[in-house]
DNA sequence: TGTACATCAGTGAACGCGCGTTCACTGATGTAC
DNA sequence: TGTACATCAGTGAACGCGCGTTCACTGATGTAC
């Protein structure tokens, strides 16, 4: 039997305004999502939305909170291939990065948007990048101990490469693709943004 | 004497609109910016500005005809050097982008703002980007008829110079600068810029 | 196990704030004669 | 050159739409005895 308690009631209701709302979101974007659409899209009432969020905001910390929940986060922080001078290392954070984002997309494209707006999701994000470029660090400076030169100073080296992939990702993931083009399978894409960031922090090919 | 005419009156207080504007979308961004923000900025009441313009984006348009018309696109455009097999047609593109975005900024900043939210906004943005494009396949093709190899495809090796060129400048020349970060001054930006997208469309160093 | 009352998730119409937009008015510039 | 009227840029208070948010109500679940 399906005897639901009011626990239990509330919590699938608020699952299935989340999940909702990620479904509006990568169709109209963050910001012209409209809290009755929201509730539409999860077939309930307008002021249900209130009885688990108090704003569009907190939503979506929330469904940031699952993001860091979710495990493949993690993976980008834990131990690693961390030599960059070996293109295998380059390739196997290029590959979690994208994963990361395809995974998830509607997510990243709500807090890029929010971050536009809204000075609190502005560091959320700055936090993001920058929690990803201590990381990178370490791993660089592999490049210049096995007598490679980096292309500009650590920061910048680091921004680029974070830029490129996020941008690059972005470009093919959220927004729908331009008129003409075909977009990367994953493995191209991986193998694409590998080749040129491993180019492009060491000056070799491989 | 300023025996302004009319028509003076109404092109001057059309341009205080419009500089007003510029302003306040660098302060607070375009999606944030309310018409009684430019009015006020602009010291005029707020019924004035649809003496001159039916809406914001009506106002924008404009400033991106302006921008259009400035003529540092147009250098963009014209004849230069083009052959990147050479590190110098790299970084005289690189520089005129640069360049471009530095003295554009609160525009394209509000034009990318306006495309999140306005699809014909996006089309302007993509098709801002396609005509980029189209001008480098041809200088792509030295690349590889000089014997080295793209990172990949034309059209993704396009995609990644134009989203790293392009995010950089806009985490630098437009958003508050991450805390703790040093910024780069223009010509470390520059040489930046091309000594990785050249390493990453050749696969050699300079 | 049954009854009476309390609590709570969900409902949707109504409310009200913020802001875009209008419009009657003012004073100055232009035009006709 | 002067006078009377027309036109227009600019003004700012008022209007009204859209949408976030509230709240009295419903029906179902939980609790007390």
């Amino acid at each position: 039997m399906t005897a639901t308690s009011r626990k239990e009631k509330a919590a699938e209701t608020e699952a299935a305004l989340k999940a909702a709302a990620r479904r509006v979101f990568a169709r109209k974007g963050y910001l012209n999502t409209k809290i009755t659409d929201i509730t539409a899209e999860a077939g309930r009432a307008a002021g249900s939305f209130y009885n688990h969020f108090a704003s569009k905001e907190e939503l979506l910390e929330s469904l940031l909170a699952d993001l860091g929940a979710s495990g493949d986060e993690a993976a980008l922080a834990e131990d690693h291939l961390s030599d960059f001078s070996d293109p295998a290392a380059v390739r196997y954070h290029v590959a979690m990065y994208w994963e990361f984002y395809k995974e998830h997309a509607p997510t990243m494209q709500a807090l890029r948007q929010a971050a536009m707006v809204n000075d609190a999701f502005a560091r959320t994000m700055a936090s993001f990048g920058a929690s990803q470029a201590s990381d990178l660090t370490g791993h660089l400076e592999h490049v210049t101990a096995a007598g490679m030169r980096l292309p500009a100073r650590m920061e910048l080296s680091i921004a680029m490469m974070f830029q490129l992939i996020d941008s690059f990702a972005q470009m093919w993931l959220l927004d729908p693709a331009p008129a003409g083009w075909t977009p990367p399978t994953d493995e191209e894409a991986v193998e694409a943004l590998t080749r040129f960031v491993y180019r492009g922090f060491t000056g070799r090919d491989y």
